[in-house]
RNA sequence: GGGCGAGUGGCGGAACUGGUAGACGCGCCAGACUUAGGAUCUGGUACCGCACGGUGUGAGGGUUCGAGUCCCUCCUCGCCCA
């Protein structure tokens, strides 16, 4: 055996040898229990960075270990390849997107590979290819047929320079990022998928998913935003309209000194009053040309403007101005809200801005009485007793909510309702480089233009090859509407003039359902086949980043509930156990970024290191899901500790490799033994409780005690060491695969390490024969003493009350009372 | 502003259901082997103290024979949402 651990020999080596035997092939034990392990796929830019490196490694120790462990394991990988990063550069320097994805791919590959991760290749999948996206396309004509796609009017950040739309991202401070022109809002159609249908659903199930993070199901909670409310209608003075607002707290009502409807809302041109029209008009404009964030952000100072008109409250028949404000946004609710300046912050705040009145209805339970409104120094915003509020006065909050809903159910003025904070979700976009949205319209056939879905034979709808210098410019129109022998087509009905829907999918769409995708991935019939989703769904651990909490995993979660009622897919939620990994940070503690010049790149430890050490490194540096700084140090730790496996590897192999020994194994021997089950029983716990860096740990521990121990001399205690140099390989496999390959081929194994199974460690060997105890006075620690494990309470209190500091903490005191914990401590309790 | 998470040696972190706080690693100190070492091996390393001993898990209080762990109040930092 070479004297010196070389990973840059013997890595590339095992990822070749692994490759060829398709050692982490899924399927190939068909009887076996499975295993599906999936992190989330990469948007592959040119290079990996470490959280990468992080997120991928949970994933593959957890894939390792199960294969050894004998399942059938589901280890996937794949490509988010369309998206606008390619497309933003293709703006730049003309580089096709598709050109430079698949660089892309080739590299991060690569990449991949050299870190040794056991990805089942055979079943990669690449989002931006044709037999993907037809995928995407299907879907949405089977949801369109079903009503959870349409089309409807939105708000978006349109750059008046460009002539196009923007990201919120892309926005700074009211301009556009690349040209600098405003952005203003405007209305655009746009395709929306109705998640809202499932709102309560998704919000139902979250009690399922026990294994997942509770920050994660507490985000997408709070994102589904379910309040109880009540819509309440206000007569409009010397109209026949009315408008409706939403409350959360109706039982406030009485207490309403005016309305505020969106500069938006639908009826503010019919009753602004002919001597504030100009002014109104005014207001909506400059809030109409302001884009949402600047709008309605936190620092937006709260600007309204009186409309001239009056409305009616439905309780009292009180009259009450009505307003137009900046802080009400008309796709929440009904766009109208009841304003109670004395029970609710924003509503105080604008009213003391604009001198309206406040009137207090609610008292504190059992506290003093309000003070008089204009005294009132903030809102009270609590649940209290109802006053001054006719018959409902005297009654708690809850139950004034309950009689007044019913009140207006009753009255036919309104009604309790269930509102979600969470919107639909709108998917198109006016990119290239995604899913053509699979719709054509014909003026003969659809006059209305809602859209014709492409007929199903007829997918997959195929991206145009592109002249990229002029198509893609970022500016004017959706680059495809560019692209005129792809616009114009025929009509699937007359088979006449027919143009093409422009615009494409958001990339939340490919990741959707890309876990299923895996299971047959070159599947032509379905997007997958119903036999394998029942072998292998639902995912057993997803791995992936905590930003993705309120809308890849929602979107994810809603679309499996669809599959479900297709018929493809027997589950209801895509994955049993989540983990979100923590960041990586620079060694000076900020984020990795080449701003800081702290970017450490994994390419360039593997080339100084070897994959082992920079697997081994990022899996001890701290539980998965917190973050940590890189720590060069460290890195050189985690080498020096792999080197110390191999060079004690090659000193007692000569001597132990074929070393066997059948008699009981006793005092050296029986250390070495027993070092290495209790680093089995260890390291496999660990595993199971994702505490991989304390996996590394026990390892570690071995090591030392085998170094400790000294050159093997007997027969027994060489077949010792060689038993354990064997345990070890089987317990080096997940983090450090490729040095636990070649010292078990080199200790004369004949197969790979996964193939070998994770042997059972013996119960006889992890428990120590003596075993110390704490002894404690009072609770104070006074001495320790060892006894044998098998000691009766009695003998370990005798040993205790032999030993000269106890007798000392004792002397003249009498013991009330004796804890005992069997092999942990005891505790004279004196008085 | 709201929500969540976290505060443990010089540093990263251990401590499973309340039971010897600081495993393991880094760094540092000392020694060994060496022409030499920033290689390797061995030992030491929470703090105060020569020692006996005492003090210690962000601060303060509580429950308990016993609290890093459970309860209450407060402080600081990080992330997410607004």
């Amino acid at each position: 055996m070479n004297e010196r651990y070389e990973p840059q020999v013997i890595e590339p080596r095992w990822q070749s040898r692994w490759e060829e035997a398709g050692l982490f092939r899924a399927g190939r034990r068909p009887g076996a229990p499975r295993k599906y392990l999936l992190e989330m796929l990469p948007y592959p830019s040119g290079k990996m960075h470490m959280g990468h490196v992080r997120n991928y490694l949970i994933g593959d120790v957890l894939a390792r270990y199960h294969w050894m462990r004998g399942f059938d394991v589901l280890h996937p990988m794949g490509w988010d390849a369309f998206g606008l990063p390619a497309e933003n550069a293709a703006i730049k320097d003309g580089v096709h997107p598709a050109l430079r994805t698949a660089e892309n791919i080739r590299s991060f590959k690569a990449e991949i590979r050299s870190l040794g991760y056991c990805y089942d290749w055979t079943r990669e999948v690449n989002t931006s290819a044709p037999e993907y996206y037809r995928w995407n396309q299907w879907f949405f004509i089977q949801m369109l047929e079903r009503g959870l796609v349409y089309r409807r009017f939105s708000r978006v950040n349109w750059c008046t320079g460009c002539l196009t739309v923007i990201a919120n991202e892309q926005v700074k401070d009211g301009r556009c990022e690349r040209c600098d022109a405003p952005v203003v809002d405007k209305e655009m159609p746009e395709w929306a998928f109705r998640i809202t249908r499932d709102s309560q659903a998704l919000l139902d199930n979250l009690d399922t998913l026990t294994e997942w993070p509770e920050r994660i199901t507490k985000a997408q909670r709070e994102w589904i935003g379910r309040s109880e409310g009540a819509e309440a209608e206000f007569r409009i003075e010397g109209l026949s309209d009315a408008v409706r607002v939403f409350t959360t707290r109706v039982d406030t009502i009485f207490g309403c000194t005016y309305v505020v409807l969106a500069p938006e809302h639908r009826l503010v041109s019919k009753l602004v009053a002919p001597e504030r029209r100009a002014e109104v008009e005014a207001f909506v404009a400059r809030m109409t040309a302001m884009g949402k964030e600047q709008r309605t952000g936190p620092d937006a100072p709260k600007e309204g403007v009186f409309t001239g008109a009056f409305a009616l409250n439905p309780f009292n028949g009180e009259r009450v101005p009505v307003w137009l404000a900046n802080f009400v946004v008309a796709d929440y609710g009904t766009g109208a809200v009841m304003s109670v300046p004395a029970h609710d912050e924003r509503d105080f705040e604008f009213a003391r801005k604009y001198g309206l009145p406040l009137r207090p209805v609610i008292k504190p339970a059992g506290g003093e009485p309000l003070a008089v409104a204009d005294a009132m120094e903030a809102a009270f915003t609590e649940d209290g007793v109802v006053q001054d509020s006719g018959a409902f006065s005297g009654k708690p909050s809850p139950g004034a909510r309950d009689a007044m809903g019913a009140w207006l159910d009753e009255k036919g003025l309104g009604r309790r309702t269930i509102t979600y904070r969470q919107r639909d979700w709108g998917f198109s976009r006016q990119r290239y480089w995604g899913t053509p949205i699979p719709i054509v319209y014909c003026e003969r056939c659809d006059p209305e233009r809602k859209g014709l879905p492409v007929p199903l034979d007829q997918l997959p709808v195929v991206l145009p090859e592109i002249d990229t210098q002029a198509v893609l410019t970022g500016k004017g129109e959706p680059p495809l509407a560019k692209v005129a022998a792809w616009v114009n087509t025929t009509c699937p009905q007359c088979k006449g003039p027919a143009r093409r829907e422009t615009e494409t999918m958001d990339t939340f769409v490919d990741s959707c359902w890309y876990y299923a995708r895996y299971l047959s991935p070159h599947f032509d019939g379905a997007p997958f086949e119903a036999e394998e989703a029942k072998r292998w769904l639902p995912v057993d651990v997803y791995v992936g980043g905590p930003e993705h909490a309120t809308m890849h995993l929602l979107y994810f979660r809603f679309w499996t509930r669809v599959m479900r009622e297709l018929g493809l897919s027997p589950v209801d939620e895509p994955v049993k156990r989540l983990i979100t990994q923590g960041i990586v940070n620079g060694p000076d503690g900020r984020k990795m970024s080449k701003r800081w010049g702290n970017v450490v790149a994994p390419a360039s430890i593997v080339a100084k290191y070897g994959a082992d050490t920079a697997r081994t490194y990022v899996m001890f540096a701290g539980p998965p899901e917190r973050d940590f700084d890189w720590s060069d140090e460290q890195v050189e730790g985690a080498f020096r500790f792999l080197k110390r496996v191999w060079t004690l590897a090659a000193q007692h192999h000569g001597t132990c490799r074929d070393a066997r020994f059948d008699g009981a194994a006793e005092g050296k021997a029986l250390e070495i033994r027993r070092a290495a089950h209790k680093c089995l029983k260890r390291v496999g716990e660990a595993i199971e409780r994702l505490s991989f860096n304390t996996a590394i740990a026990g390892i570690m521990e071995c090591i030392n005690a085998l170094y400790a121990l000294g050159t093997p001399q007997t027969d027994a205690e060489k077949a010792a060491m060689g038993e354990a140099m064997r345990l070890l390989c089987v317990v080096l496999a997940p983090f450090a695969p490729h040095l636990a390959d070649e010292l078990s081929e080199a200790y004369g194994a004949t197969q790979p390490v996964v193939e070998q199974g994770w042997p059972a460690f013996d119960p006889a060997l992890v428990v120590d024969d003596v075993i110390p105890y704490a002894v404690q006075v009072n609770g104070k620690l006074r001495a320790e003493v060892r006894v044998p494990v098998d000691a009766a309470e009695a003998d370990v209190r005798a040993a205790a009350e032999a030993d000269d500091k106890v007798k000392a903490a004792l002397a003249g005191k009498a013991v009330r009372k004796f804890v005992f914990v069997p092999k942990r401590l005891v505790n004279f309790v004196v008085g």
